[in-house]
RNA sequence: GGGCCUAUAGCUCAGUUGGUUAGAGCGCACGCCUGAUAAGCGUGAGGUCGUUAGUUCGAAUCUAACUAGGCCCA
């Protein structure tokens, strides 16, 4: 007889070869087909919202690991507080205008461009933004991330464009946009200003010369120098410029020395003294005095040769790589100049027009180009005796992009949101302090940016936004926009599209009738800028979640990489703090970069970058996910390909472990079969507290946002607990006893309620294996959901009866190790193979003896041998010997008895009956019940 | 150059307020099993806790410097 078709073998269906990246594209067909997303949201309707505002990706480009590690986090988040019974909507977005994708369809468009009208070019731009949103989206749906695909936020909607003009028009009425100055890179032979992105650097020859300014007679005394003749020295690569001087900069903490040649003295700091020295060609030369930098601020000197004094100023971007360490400074000409300027309250003064031309009142050199202007403005140094040396120098300087020549810093009007009014930094300051920040440091880390930023461009010289919507007269360039202006133009852009603004010249914009308030005139043009697309999303608290049904309330979380802190958090926090006096989040979740195995960033010049897609197509986005899971995200988070080996070998066990319980079920009905928990075998109840433990560990995991956390737990359960403890014990009680006996009706019970509690807890990570298994699970009539993400994650309720029960437990799985290696000892001894070979004899002290008597007829079912038995005596000194566990001593021998053909353990008993010879009492007897 | 952050076994992570031989899982090696089988079980070997200096009776844990790396600025 084959004994073998008596057992209860599992049998199930559920394959142990994954094939994820196959079946995921069948699971998400039929998440889309049945609306899940819909059905969950009708689900939790009613229930306490949590709101997670999608911070939008730039529509642009293919995903990349940064994007799918965002986008799961932010999944998993979403479908834990479902699963906690949170109604948590997922409204996805995308940053849609700026310069990138402007920049792209330049590209494509090439001269053609030159015939387009504006709108007709942003229409382009808008069907580039559309079409990388239909790509993304398909890659972000392929995570397995569920949410409001159909209906994303984006910012060129015109609801959301119109948003946008609503927003900066309440900066407009209380006064927090201002018309202001700010030096941009300008190419003056395409007229235009370049973004940073636009600029290529190359190799240029330029002069270099040093220049004397004349130190006043007071500002030398205070240096104890002599009152005539003393000059702070300064070296510039752009002489043009010098007729935008405004000041002198110094470092504050560097040593300068005046250094006496003839008739001079010449101050510059101490480290360069030397070089410079040789360079000028002096040899005989004094230091007659060494003063701190931040001595000499506020001290003024003689402009070389306009009629004017330029300021002494100290600031920490002075380096002493180069120069003098005595910085000429143009706030017009350069962006350390201007930000150093704004700080002095210098004029931002920019002499040169948008040709690159002098302008006519400029002295000296109106109507020259400022390249041609640099022989001219050294030739009038030279007669002017400020000269002190010349050459030329070949070093990396910004280029244009399309026309590949030089570019200049050329100061233009820009509009600003000011950080002082309506104490808009304050606030923000304060509004940070309310907020949570995780991890902790990120509260330091946007603090200290927003104290020390200055006040925010929004203009761009571009087409491709949210245009400004402002006026300026053309006789006097007076600035028309106020409240009611912008009132009258949103209404018509409302109505007719925001593509109108482009098309209509002023005049049609206009309410009629209006006039300058400066000089009378009618009329005006329209501003060409549009908004910095950071304020585009920026606004998004407003018009996404606070307007938008989907929300209609606040954001709970707002969840990015770290350089949001400069980004999109930063933005957002001024401009919800600019608009209604509050953070727009309540708690703020940050997460690092993707980073290659050993730590280093992905670039493509480092070829170690590993495309999401790459790894779907060959371990599936479960993998992804799991990925996500299992690393701490608030730190760099590494990926390779050893890391992914490692973690589809984690996902294995996983996934082998759910299969053989499923296994084990395939004749369970859960409405007829169940033991109550407090009707089952002890071990059986062992196991549903540890699970119990677990379901703790891993909801509070999603609750404090510690997915690495659920990951090992979960993965250490379904090793030690189960795979090589309850599953490997209670295997014989599963296999050999009658299917209906309460012995495997009772351990079947525990695994029904360990399988239906851990899908759900895994459900929000390995969604896809999730709901795979969903299927394959038994139900309680009527009690199945459609899908493991409509239902509720499993409740804890650990008793405290269960505490003791536990502990004794412990005690016994370490008795039961120590049991193990003295197994493994016999077994290289080839005593034994099977540990079911063998007899055991244990001697303890007297508190586990205790705890193993009153277990003794279950002890060989425990250690899985034969036979075990208890001995009080200390055993004979073949014995081995226990480290751990003082007391200790193992006796192992070859199993009594015979091997029973059914159940593999040997016993005595076999041979005894006369209906099935080679099997033991206890399967006879099984045997008798079945057949 | 500045701000913020990180550094524990090959990999991913634990290490409470500084206190006995630094833990887990995976991987690896060796072995067992062949009734979870492209599975399952067991045993074992791996770490001078980035480096150096300091505080302390005592530091992976506190301080400083350095090195490597990341983000953001310049």
């Amino acid at each position: 007889m084959n004994y073998k078709d008596t057992l209860n073998l599992p049998d199930t269906q559920f394959p142990m070869k994954a094939n994820l990246a196959e079946k995921e594209v069948t699971t998400l067909a039929r998440w889309e087909e049945d609306d899940l997303y819909g059905a969950i949201r009708e689900e939790r309707k009613g229930k306490k919202a949590f709101i997670l505002h999608d911070g939008p990706p730039y529509a642009n480009g293919n995903i990349h690991s940064g994007h799918a590690l965002n986008k799961i986090l932010k999944d998993i988040i979403v479908k834990a507080k479902t699963m906690s019974g949170f109604d948590a909507p997922y409204v996805p977005g995308w940053d849609c205008h700026g310069l990138p994708i402007e920049h792209q369809v330049d590209k494509q468009l090439g001269k053609k461009k030159r015939e387009m009208s504006t709108s007709e070019i942003r229409g382009e731009c808008r069907e580039y933004a559309l079409k990388y949103v239909g790509i993304q989206r398909e890659e972000f749906k392929r995570l397995g991330i569920l949410g409001d695909w159909e209906r994303p936020y984006l910012t060129l909607d015109h609801n959301y464009e119109i948003g946008i003009l609503k927003e900066l028009q309440k900066f407009v009425a209380n006064g927090g946009l201002y018309r202001g100055s700010k030096p941009v890179h300008w190419c003056p032979s395409c007229v235009t200003a370049l973004a940073e992105a636009e600029v290529e650097y190359a190799d240029h020859t330029s002069p270099s010369i040093f220049v004397k300014f004349e130190l006043t007679a007071d500002s030398a005394r205070i240096l104890g120098l002599p009152e005539t003749q003393s000059y702070v020295v300064i070296w510039t690569t752009t002489p043009w410029t010098l007729p935008a001087n405004m000041a002198v900069c110094l470092h504050p903490d560097f040593n300068y020395s005046a250094v006496k040649v003839g008739d001079d003295t010449l101050v510059l700091a101490e480290d360069l003294v030397t070089n410079c020295m040789t360079a000028f060609g002096f040899d005989d030369y004094e230091t007659v005095a060494t003063f701190n930098g931040a001595k000499a601020e506020r001290l003024k000197t003689r402009h070389p040769f306009l009629e004017k004094e330029s300021l002494v100023i100290t600031g920490g971007h002075v380096t002493l790589e180069q120069g003098t360490g005595c910085v000429h400074t143009a706030p017009g000409h350069g962006q350390d100049d201007y930000a150093v300027g704004m700080k002095y309250g210098l004029e931002i003064y920019n002499p040169v027009d948008q040709y690159g031309k002098f302008k006519p009142d400029t002295p000296h050199f109106a109507g020259q180009k400022v390249r041609k202007a640099n022989a001219n403005v050294i030739t009038l140094l030279e007669e002017r005796g400020a000269l002190l040396k010349r050459e030329d120098v070949e070093h990396s300087y910004p280029h244009c992009w399309r026309c590949r020549g030089p570019i200049i810093f050329r100061a233009t009007p820009q509009w600003f949101l000011s950080m002082e009014k309506n104490q808009l930094r304050q606030k923000a300051l304060e509004a940070i302090r309310s907020v949570e920040w995780k991890p902790g440091w990120g509260e330091n880390r946007i603090y200290g940016m927003v104290e020390n930023r200055p006040d925010w461009c929004v203009s761009r010289q571009r087409v491709w936004g949210a245009p400004i919507t402002a006026f300026y007269c053309e006789e006097c360039d007076e600035t028309l926009m106020d409240e009611n202006i912008t009132d009258h133009v949103i209404g018509i852009l409302e109505k007719e599209g925001v593509d109108v603004w482009f098309d209509k010249p002023a005049g049609e914009l206009l309410p009629d009738n209006t006039k300058c308030s400066n000089c009378g005139s009618t009329s005006f043009t329209k501003s060409s800028d549009i908004l910095d697309v950071w304020f585009d999303s920026g606004v998004s608290h407003s018009v996404v979640v606070k307007d938008d049904p989907r929300f209609a309330g606040s954001s709970d979380l707002y969840l990015e990489g770290s350089d949001q802190h400069r980004g999109w958090f930063h933005t957002s926090l001024l401009e919800s703090v600019g608009s209604t006096g509050k953070a727009p989040y309540r708690e703020v979740l940050t997460h690092g970069y993707v980073v290659d195995g050993s730590g280093k960033k992905m670039s493509k010049s480092l070829g170690n970058v590993i495309a999401p897609q790459t790894i779907i197509d060959k371990y599936g986005a479960e993998i992804v996910r799991l990925w996500v899971a299992g690393e701490d995200y608030t730190e760099d988070i590494r990926l390779s390909d050893v890391i992914l080996k490692r973690l589809t070998e984690a996902y294995r066990k996983i996934r082998n472990t759910i299969r053989f319980m499923l296994g084990n079920l395939s004749d369970f009905d859960p409405d007829t079969d169940m033991v109550p928990y407090s009707e089952q075998m002890e071990l059986d109840k062992v196991i549903h507290l540890k699970f119990a433990r677990l379901i703790e560990k891993v909801t509070t995991s999603y609750d404090m946002y510690d997915f690495h956390v659920f990951y090992h737990s979960f993965h250490n359960f379904c090793v030690l607990d189960l795979s090589s403890f309850y599953l490997d014990i209670v295997k014989d009680r599963i296999y050999t006893f009658p299917a209906a006996s309460f012995e495997r009706r009772s351990a079947q019970s525990a695994m029904y309620e360990l399988t239906h509690g851990m899908l759900r807890l895994m459900a929000p990570v390995l969604s896809f294996t999730a709901e795979e298994a969903w299927d394959f699970l038994p139900h309680c009539a009527g009690s199945k959901k459609k899908s493991v993400h409509m239902t509720l994650f499993p409740a804890t309720s650990v008793d405290t009866s269960g505490e003791t029960l536990l502990k004794e437990w412990e005690r016994i799985v370490m008795i039961r190790g120590e049991v193990s290696t003295a197994l493994e000892k016999a077994r290289r001894n080839k005593e034994i193979g099977h540990s079911l070979d063998a007899r055991v004899t244990l001697s303890l002290f007297k508190n586990d003896y205790a705890l193993l008597e009153n277990r003794e007829k279950d002890l060989a079912a425990i250690f899985i041998v034969s036979q075990a038995e208890l001995n009080s005596e200390p055993l004979d000194g073949n014995s081995f010997i226990s480290e751990t566990i003082p007391g200790l001593t193992v006796k192992v021998e070859r199993a009594h008895g015979d091997k029973c053909e059914r159940c593999w353990n040997y016993d005595e008993s076999v041979g005894h009956s006369d209906k099935w010879p080679t099997v033991c009492s206890k399967c006879a007897n099984n045997l008798a019940a079945i057949i």
